[in-house]
DNA sequence: GCCAACGTTGGC
DNA sequence: GCCAACGTTGGC
């Protein structure tokens, strides 16, 4: 199984909208590298790291899990969509979800700066300089790091 | 609101 | 297939 941190901004969706959802949509995913990434290596039963950006706090809130694997972003079709992709074909999609259900929200945010400032996260896409993507890979040491920091005071 | 960085587009 | 221009993202 594979970790993964998803960035969405609290205002559009938050950790919250999905814990009320239980499980819901991950839409609106624009980028081919992060349509590979829900294409090829989603796996029901991956971890992710919900990231909340662009409003502070920024940085790792909580937890969801994989429940549905890859499949085609409704959104892409939908002209009243914000999402909506003309160019998008119902026969061969460009864009796909996947289902994530809520596992458990931090009592503290794990804040960027605190990601940054720990040097056994320094490979770690969030904190790098120009990583943008909205979907990233998480390696089991960073997982278990970021836990353990959730325990810290 | 600014700016750096990167992805995407489109002309050639 | 290259690459410049443009748009978007995200932290601050």
């Amino acid at each position: 199984m594979n970790y993964w941190l998803l960035r969405s901004e609290p205002d559009v969706y938050s950790i919250d909208d999905l814990k009320k959802e239980d499980v819901g949509m991950w839409e609106g995913c624009r980028n081919y590298t992060v349509r590979n990434f829900l294409r090829d290596r989603f796996k029901v039963g991956d971890l992710c790291f919900f990231y909340h950006s662009n409003i502070a706090p920024v940085g790792i809130i909580g937890i969801m899990e994989v429940v549905r694997e890859a499949y085609p972003d409704p959104t892409q079709f939908d002209p009243k969509s914000e999402y909506y992709d003309p160019k998008a074909d119902p026969a061969n999609p460009r864009w796909l979800v996947v289902d994530v259900k809520f596992v458990k929200k931090f009592d503290k945010c794990v804040e960027l700066s605190a990601l940054k400032a720990n040097p056994k996260l320094a490979s770690m896409g969030v904190v790098m300089k120009g990583q943008r993507l909205s979907i990233m890979p998480v390696t089991d040491a960073e997982w278990t790091e970021v836990l353990r920091m959730t325990s810290e005071d």
